[in-house]
DNA sequence: TAACATACCTATGTATTCTAGGTATTATCA
DNA sequence: TGATAATACCTAGAATACATAGGTATGTTA
């Protein structure tokens, strides 16, 4: 596991992301999180479904209840305005990265 | 500036970075985060001194008072302690791009 | 001599995330 | 069959980090 503080502030990024291929529901998001990061990330649900509420608040994202085997799944998908900002993050992301590494390197 | 929410929980790593090759006291920190990330980051003050003691208070910095030209400095210095963490905090850093590449992209 | 830069500091507010619960349904296994 | 685990959603409140917005004091410069 990843030191906790360290994730502050990049769960927005972390689920337009997983989101960018296809709708998934929140349940689902946590684990699929969990396996792309080897299990260091390990986002609580706790976390996740007020995030996904705010991400939908503010349009980037849109849900939709489907119901498959009897259990019932709230998708949710990225919006065009989620698609942009997704791009404006993975830029931000990118500057970010830079800028560590000329202050710790 | 970068936007200031992707920074929550890498104050320390920064900090300990730019006091690994000398001493340096609070007002001098900021400007040369400043410097080295080329403006993009801005610690303020009132983010800094409260982690600088906190950082102390945690055994990983100590400190000392000199004077240059009339004025009073409070100098800070990593300790063995502070090395230490600086060096785990870097493999931190480390995962953390990995992960993050890993979910990201 | 006024304004700015240097140099330290703290109190309070805001935003993010975690903890710790809760509910309901379905699957598994003893 | 009955208990437990997994799936799937949710919220209230605590903890934490950081920024905002001040404050004080000294030295420098216009």
């Amino acid at each position: 596991m990843l030191n906790k503080e360290l994730l502050k502030g990049f769960s927005p990024i972390i689920i337009l992301s997983v989101l960018s291929d296809e709708a998934k529901y929140g349940y689902q998001i946590v684990k699929d999180i969990k396996k792309k990061s080897d299990k260091s990330l390990n986002i609580a649900e706790g976390t996740l479904y007020p995030l996904l509420h705010k991400l939908e608040k503010e349009k980037m994202l849109y849900s939709f209840w489907q119901e498959a085997g009897g259990r019932k799944r709230k998708y949710y998908a990225l919006s065009a305005k989620g698609k942009k900002a997704l791009k404006t993050q993975k830029n931000d992301w990118q500057l970010f990265l830079k800028t560590m590494h000329q202050v710790i390197d």
